[in-house]
RNA sequence: GUCUCCGUAGCUCAGCCGGAUAGAGCACCAGAUUCCUAAUCUGGGGGCCGUGGGUUCGAAUCCCGCCGGGGACACCA
């Protein structure tokens, strides 16, 4: 059942056209729409139906949304209607419609504004996936926040959500971070090697230079003093320590991303292995599927257009037929040592998500990976066949953080790194994640630090709070003056006494919420709460300072009881939605700021 | 060179699978202050929605060209 007014007014007018023109084809019917309107003189809601439908009736629009709100006027739900403009139909609604929706928040408390929109679809949303070689950084953060805010938002709205982690523990990232690890390992028993020594003896240098493994090689040696090395604590045959080192490294890495997400209050409901996929076969069998359905061939790459990498040659590869469903070229799935690519694996892995019933992959990437949308939106295609499954990418783009209006630098040479704890330590984890979701996750941002953790109207988590916290405020001192502030008792309360122009709009944004969460789940944009809520927040505020001239519109009027208790219905509905936003936000409200 | 994202008020940004007079905050201007939380509030001015075409009842929104900015472009992930 739907608490989204917009929704059940729809059904109205789609009932009404049925009556009328019964012919009306499905394609038709679902372009009609029935939305809020800007301007409270056009009423409650309007509708495009004759605009849309008057046509194939050889009809003009203004003729047929007279016919249609003859039908609606007998609605008992609608008090008037009116066709306007071109042909729109504003629809006022009764009066009880709206206020309905107080007592519909109340029973449902924090759950208001969950739909049957998604119907229990499956959705696995892969968010974070940073690679296992270092510590998070605020890059990460983003992708982390909105990912999680995504799948809670698709969750909301009806479908059956898995969060996934996938650990890139299978590339030459891995080795890399291996041989770093060691030389930590090998400082930690004493070598009287240097770095630039050891790094000259490293397949293509020696990468990840950061303090963060010096832990590792103190657990290796710990673990396993001296027996790694040679007995001149110089580097040994790799076969001696790789697998051990890589291990421990791998391990130790991943406990430390795990912490950065719990402190960032982000929790997977599953983390899949890159390498395990591969161990098991997927990718060799993905393959070979492909290679059955005619998809894969070996062919020569054109080199790509303008600047030429220095080392391109062509050279013969194994590749996939992606420009057969809307990639640009077709994509190598073999490097030349003859290994498997990313995408290789990459292709198995989303095929092994399709296998566990997902129809709707979401991936949560860095803006640098757009390129690669397409392609694996390609694969993902070739491989669903028949079913639905498809995939969707939101692309994060750049955060720069500024402190005290300086970009700080993100530098890992020149130390200036911000790591994903930095920010929490320095930010807190609501307003990083609040800051986060205020911008649309395709823009670039400017995560002002001072801004974040300001108190003023310009900082939206501030602003939101606050509303919150005034909300659980008056319903403190309502309680103490023995006023019963139960959602159960609340929700009996006449509340034939709102009628404030202020009391109205907040009623109407609230009544928006399950709007909101359908159509920002339909759009995988999860800032649209943030946005939804520093109205709504507004609102509230406003109609709060309206108090101070017009004592009529204080919550707690001692000579009206059934007023107060009316008053305190929407205060309290208003705290419940916010609750219910910041809930998807992965933000916790706060009771009280003093 | 190709692909992609972005371009909206002085500034930072919403709005974009077509809807009526394009919104918010900051800044600016003018007022308010014994009050449930002044951690301010109310009101006002301010816009060829980058640009030129197209699609149609209707375009900031969709399509094409151009200008300007970010990003990505075999064998990395």
């Amino acid at each position: 059942m739907s608490n989204n007014i917009y929704t059940i007014f729809r059904n109205y007018v789609v009932d009404a056209v049925k009556q009328i023109a019964p012919q009306t084809p499905q394609s038709l019917l679902a372009k009609i729409d029935v939305s809020p309107t800007k301007d409270p003189a056009h009423g409650d809601m309007a509708s495009n139906v004759a605009l849309v439908v008057s046509g194939s009736l050889k009809l003009a629009p203004k003729v047929f949304a007279a016919q249609i709100a003859e039908v609606l006027n007998a609605n008992p739900a609608v008090l008037s209607t009116a066709v306007a403009g071109p042909g729109f139909l504003n629809i006022f609604a009764h009066k009880s419609v709206l206020l309905a929706v107080l007592p519909d928040i109340l029973r449902e408390h924090e759950a208001y504004g969950a739909s049957t929109l998604g119907n229990r679809v499956v959705v696995n949303v892969e968010y974070v996936s940073a690679n296992p070689t270092g510590p998070m950084h605020i890059g990460h953060c983003r992708g982390a926040v909105v990912g999680d805010a995504l799948a809670n938002l698709m969750a909301k709205a009806g479908y059956s959500v898995t969060k996934e982690y996938l650990i890139n523990d299978a590339g030459g990232q891995v080795i890399a971070l291996a041989w770093a690890a060691y030389w930590r390992y090998l400082e930690a028993i004493g070598t009287s090697l240097t770095e630039e020594e050891y790094s000259a003896r490293v397949p293509g240098g020696m990468q990840y230079r950061g303090e963060y493994l010096i832990p590792v090689g103190e657990k290796l040696a710990a673990d396993h003093g001296q027996s790694l090395a040679t007995a001149t604590k110089e580097n040994a045959d790799p076969s001696i320590w790789f697998e051990t080192v890589r291990e421990c490294a791998l391990s130790m890495m991943m406990t430390g991303i795990r912490e950065d997400l719990d402190l960032l209050g982000v929790y997977f409901d599953r983390f899949s292995s890159e390498r395990d996929l591969v161990l098991k076969g997927a990718t060799d069998a993905t393959i070979e599927k492909l290679t059955a359905m005619g998809l894969i061939y070996n062919g020569t790459l054109e080199p790509p257009k303008g600047k030429l990498p220095d080392d391109w040659e062509p050279r013969e590869q194994m590749l996939f037929r992606a420009t057969q469903f809307g990639d640009d070229v077709d994509r190598p799935l073999r490097k030349s040592d003859g290994s498997n690519t990313y995408f290789a694996n990459d292709i198995a892995y989303h095929a092994d998500k399709m296998a566990r019933g997902a129809e709707i992959m979401i991936d949560v990437w860095g803006a640098d990976h757009g390129g690669y949308v397409s392609r694996m939106q390609a694969a993902t295609k070739a491989l669903a066949g028949e079913s639905k499954a498809h995939l969707d990418v939101v692309l994060c783009q750049i955060v720069k953080v500024l402190k005290g209006g300086e970009l700080v630098r993100m530098s890992k040479r020149a130390g200036t790194f911000i790591t994903l704890r930095d920010l929490l330590e320095e930010v807190g984890r609501d307003a990083v994640r609040f800051t986060m979701l205020t911008r649309k996750s395709d823009a670039q941002m400017d995560f002002d630090i001072d801004q974040a953790i300001a108190q003023t109207r310009e900082n939206p988590v501030f602003y939101v709070q606050y509303a919150h916290a005034r909300c659980r405020s008056v319903l403190r001192a309502a309680a103490e003056q023995q006023i019963d502030t139960s959602a159960e008792s609340l929700a009996q309360a006449d509340l034939s006494s709102l009628e404030n122009e202020a009391e109205i709009a907040l009623i109407r944004r609230l009544a928006g919420w399950p709007r909101l969460v359908e159509q920002a789940a339909l759009a995988r944009e999860p800032h649209r709460i943030a946005f939804f809520l520093y109205e709504l927040a507004g609102d509230f505020h406003m109609l709060w300072n309206r108090g101070r001239d017009d004592s009529t519109l204080r919550f707690l009027q001692a000579e009206h009881p059934a007023a107060t208790r009316a008053k305190i219905a929407l205060v309290s509905a208003t705290a419940m939605v916010i609750r219910s936003g910041l809930a998807v936000m992965g933000v916790a409200p706060v009771e009280e700021m003093r």
